[in-house]
DNA sequence: CTTCTCCATGGAAACGATTCCATCATGCTT
DNA sequence: AAGCATGATGGAATCGTTTCCATGGAGAAG
């Protein structure tokens, strides 16, 4: 339990003052002489810098926090898998925070990580725009991950608003633009219909949709993708939890015994779906096709092996990282990554 | 971005010291009339005190530390949210770092850990106990989790050691005890005995065993459940990474056809077993029965759903950040939670 | 009435790093 | 040879907090 060695105690063995230290220790000039010996010394009195005093001097904590709505969920393992990769090559400590997906949670984490000084954050946002909003007005640079922050319930509050402001005189300026935060996605739209067509194709025509929290992209895609009269009978969502997606699940399949086919908007839901359908002793594929978006390691343990929409969940999760490490001159915008449809066993034509 | 306010600001601002405000925020005494006012004020002036601050003055910084080797495995994935659930209520923030298995970039976490100035730990360790006696010797607080660092190499030098202490007429100390770190496991003895114990009266014989690293008590165990002659073919293992895996079942599977049945020490090497069975088309449970290490959600997927034995891994978690957190007085034993064997359809009668 | 105790309070030191600035030596230019 | 530029170096201030200690006032005990 002896304690660390300072830069104090670095210098003194040294004999050089506590500056030089630093300066050669942060790369600054110094004589090679010093340079070698001051290296040497700091290695054999396994010298480390202290973390807080440098945040302290420098009134900026290094690091990046990270805000998952549950780790259990084998995708964002993979996303938060990427991020710390890329933390770990710029020597960047994580901080974890699980929200479960609850908005209350999640802000809580805020909190502390501001607290803690991290300032640099990738989220899978729960909450909406409007709760994210004291976080960057507190100086945080976020990214977001996956997904966007919903939109603020206000949103009807936004036609008075311009109207006032055209009786005012003022240019109609853009109705309070969500949020200029920078995020990276997955391309769900094409995603989707990528997945949409191919169920077509193989003649389905009830296609159901399957949704969780926070993917207002996807159900749109879905809905652009199945076209005119869509059937709202066959768009159901479910929170975060697995209880929640089983019950969507098993509701949507009971209620219309007409479809043909669903697409599960997570892997939660995909998981679900297999379930309320063994139970309700559907078979898949021969009285329900199945597409499932995310591809994790148990897609092809299934049997069928599951037909997926694969996004880079590990990518998604680096380039997060790095865009909120060199989040420095022009402000980066919106990255999109390509989906791919990896077709298994779980789609068969309509009958 | 406007700069956060400092405890100097609501010390101006409620007309007091320093002193005093650091004192009511603290829990320190303080007139009621003083401390409603400065708690008012800082309400106002939404202050959080700096971290960087408190730490440098208190020369240790809350939070704990979280080692796993991949949080692509949904067990690990699990044990991290018990961790996160009681961090969370603690209120102390959580660092993460995923070692890959690798007990080089373990120690690199370590000491980007200690650098932070975060002294307490909760590992599944990837090192032996030799490269975590540093991180000890630096006042880390160290709690392992489902795994033990394994046994240093140097455990033929014990020996020698001891005999030179009788030599020198000194009492026979305990040799060099590998590490005396608490740590939270799973019940792997009796886990793994109810298994192969299970699988034995079902009619199997040939028994093989599927490892991963870190579990020699689970091997130990299963030796000692199958009994005298041990085929040491049947045990195989694989390092952390899928393909490993994979490899090291595909192998068994060939090399020895007259299994006829596979306990997988592990929900990734379990994973690999139902993969390589379907490839060489073994069907599970006729040709083959497979009982594995973990309780995850997939297992239900699996058709048939996979036999498992069920380990607490969100208990783990939350237990070790106990541990780690309130390791105070007395130093606390290991704690070992009990297992589960959850009979789905994976094992069937030897033919 | 005096003295003692107790409590609220504020000033100031300390924590360990970075960084500005002054100092000093060295080598070059004129 | 004198002045000047350059580069190495150390002193000291600073960051925001906690905590030790001194101060002062009020109430209690003698």
């Amino acid at each position: 339990m002896e304690k660390r060695a300072t830069i104090k105690d670095v210098a003194e063995a040294a004999g050089v003052g506590i500056a030089t230290v630093s300066r050669v220790l942060s790369g600054g000039s110094a004589s090679p002489g010093t340079r070698e010996r001051v290296l040497a010394v700091a290695a054999q009195l396994d010298y480390r810098p202290s973390a807080a005093g440098r945040n302290l001097r420098q009134r900026r904590t290094g690091g990046l926090g990270l805000l998952v709505p549950d780790l259990t969920d084998t995708f964002f393992g993979l996303l938060a898998e990427g991020v710390l990769a890329h933390a770990r090559s710029a020597g960047e400590p994580v901080v974890l925070g699980s929200t479960g997906d609850d908005p209350e949670q999640e802000s809580e984490m805020v909190g502390m990580l501001l607290e803690q000084g991290v300032d640099r954050v990738v989220a899978v946002p729960s909450g909406d725009a409007e709760s994210w909003r004291p976080a960057v007005r507190a100086g945080m640079t976020v990214v977001f991950a996956d997904r966007l922050p919903g939109e603020s319930p206000d949103q009807d509050a936004e036609g008075p608003d311009h109207d006032l402001m055209l009786l005012d005189g003022l240019p109609p300026a853009p109705p309070a633009r969500p949020l200029d935060t920078p995020a990276v996605l997955a391309d769900d739209r094409s995603g989707i219909r990528t997945a949409v067509r191919y169920l077509k194709g193989l003649g389905h025509r009830r296609i159901a949709y399957l949704g969780g929290p926070g993917h207002e992209r996807r159900v749109a895609a879905f809905r652009e993708a199945v076209g005119a009269p869509v059937d709202e009978e066959l768009i159901v969502f479910a929170t975060g939890s697995r209880d929640s997606a089983y019950a969507a699940a098993a509701g949507l399949f009971q209620s219309r015994p007409d479809l043909s086919a669903v697409v599960a908007g997570g892997n939660a839901l995909g998981e679900a779906a297999v379930l309320a359908a063994r139970e309700l002793d559907l078979r898949v594929p021969r009285d329900v096709s199945l597409v499932m978006y995310d591809d994790v390691p148990w897609a092809e343990l299934c049997s069928p092996p599951l037909t997926v929409i694969a996004q880079p969940g590990r990518e998604i999760g680096y380039r997060a990282a790095e865009l909120v490490l060199r989040a420095g001159a022009r402000r980066p915008r919106t990255v999109v990554l390509p989906t791919e449809l990896i077709v298994r066993g779980s789609c068969g034509p309509h009958r």
